[in-house]
DNA sequence: CGATGCGTTGATAACTTTCAAATTTAGTGG
DNA sequence: CCACTAAATTTGAAAGTTATCAACGCATCG
């Protein structure tokens, strides 16, 4: 009941790996269960940048368009009451952000390097939904793999702060193409709002790892040294 | 397009609601918006007692069943490498839980009073979801108000602690028949497990909330005197 | 070459955990 | 219903972790 070749039901159960899927997977999931909604987001999105530092969407605006990255990357956030800023997620070329539960975004995206998106309005994915069930389903798939992702992040956050930041750097590498050798669009500051942070704290953490011989720093680049050592720091 | 009259399109987006939903209303948005479900899940559902302490499933295993908690209290939890044990969730009567997104359980379950569920194969709704779109509907649902609630506690465990510990206490009383007066069916150990806390944090941070005099404590019931100084302290 | 933004480093303060009781609560048998 | 026991919670003191504040270094860019 609950096998990939199941795929074509209606429920979400069907859509869902058996086993959770790696982040890095996202994309591809999305390439291989998802062709004919790739196809419709191709045909019907069209191609916007954002220069770097720029709002795509604001907290509380109507959730129309969803948004695929092409190049750069993205984050999303929220504001607090106090003005400190939490970073939701990191998106990097190949997935997918503005799939809000709502009818309005949760969180405001920002690009964190001047970044390039195919923008699908979702009227047209739900028009092309009702004649083809593939794209409902590649819907659902990003939904399901949003929230695995999400439950992660709970995990790491009750962590203590090596913790996280080692979690961040093997999420990071499982996402990366080569994965030992990282490249961080995103600024010190970006890390510390995502993990909960401060930019000190980072530093200082990142810094240990380098003295322990796991992994290899400078400013926008990563080398896991050791990736079974930063495995068991992961708690 | 996202508006709720759109609510049968085969589109996630047209089920989700154009505000987030508080958490009080998991249960009654899918009863007044998936009573067809409803109907399924009563009818090929059956009740199941589990004694407190008892674990309901274990994470790994198959995830056949779907459950709604009939009366008492359910947790899901993960035990992490170090031993420490993180809870996923609450579950109180009403609310459903085993909302997997993989073919396994992430989590483990455990009843954390004396509870009854009712208990649904997940082939026996996938097979109702082929002959009634309302069934999966109402799936899609409670996937996507659980990606919310998971979303809201990313941004609770970068809090402080008193900020966490309100924050769970607004959680609760958002869930509560009366929203004022919250019976706890958890231990001091539950609250903090869920916050990634110690136990006597917590303790220590409800009585300093009883001192600023927002709320009565006594072990199993808490009293809210002042929720807006409440929402104040939640940053 | 100064200005600016980003990252690192150091010292101190604040917060949270840890460890070790003491106290209260809940359950059980008399 | 009371006494006893085990479990749960609270409290206190000390240790550990992370944040805050301040300064420095190091690039990039006009």
């Amino acid at each position: 009941m609950l096998t990939p070749s199941n795929a074509s039901s209606n429920s979400i159960f069907s859509l869902m790996p058996r086993q959770p899927l790696p982040i890095r997977d996202q994309a591809s999931a999305c390439r291989e269960g998802c062709a004919a909604f790739d196809r419709i987001v191709s045909i019907s999105g069209f191609i916007v940048s954002y220069p770097r530092g720029v709002e795509i969407f604001g907290e509380n605006e109507p959730a129309e368009y969803l948004y695929k990255v092409v190049s750069g990357a993205v984050c999303t956030y929220k504001i607090l009451n106090d003005g400190r800023r939490q970073i939701s997620g990191f998106y990097l070329p190949g997935e997918f952000f503005g799939l809000q539960y709502s009818g309005e975004y949760e969180f405001s995206a920002e690009a964190i390097r001047d970044a390039k998106s195919l923008v699908i309005k979702k009227s047209a994915l739900m028009a092309a939904a009702r004649g083809d069930a593939a794209v409902s389903h590649g819907l659902l798939l990003l939904t399901a793999l949003e929230l695995g992702r999400v439950q992660n992040r709970v995990l790491l956050l009750a962590k203590s702060a090596q913790e996280r930041v080692v979690g961040f750097l093997l999420e990071m590498a499982a996402r990366s193409p080569s994965g030992r050798s990282l490249q961080l669009p995103m600024l010190r500051q970006d890390i510390a709002d995502y993990l909960g942070l401060t930019i000190e704290t980072v530093s200082r953490t990142l810094k240990s790892l380098k003295k322990l011989a796991v992994i290899d720093v400078s400013t926008r680049h990563i080398v896991i040294r050791d990736r079974s050592s930063l495995s068991q720091l992961n708690g």
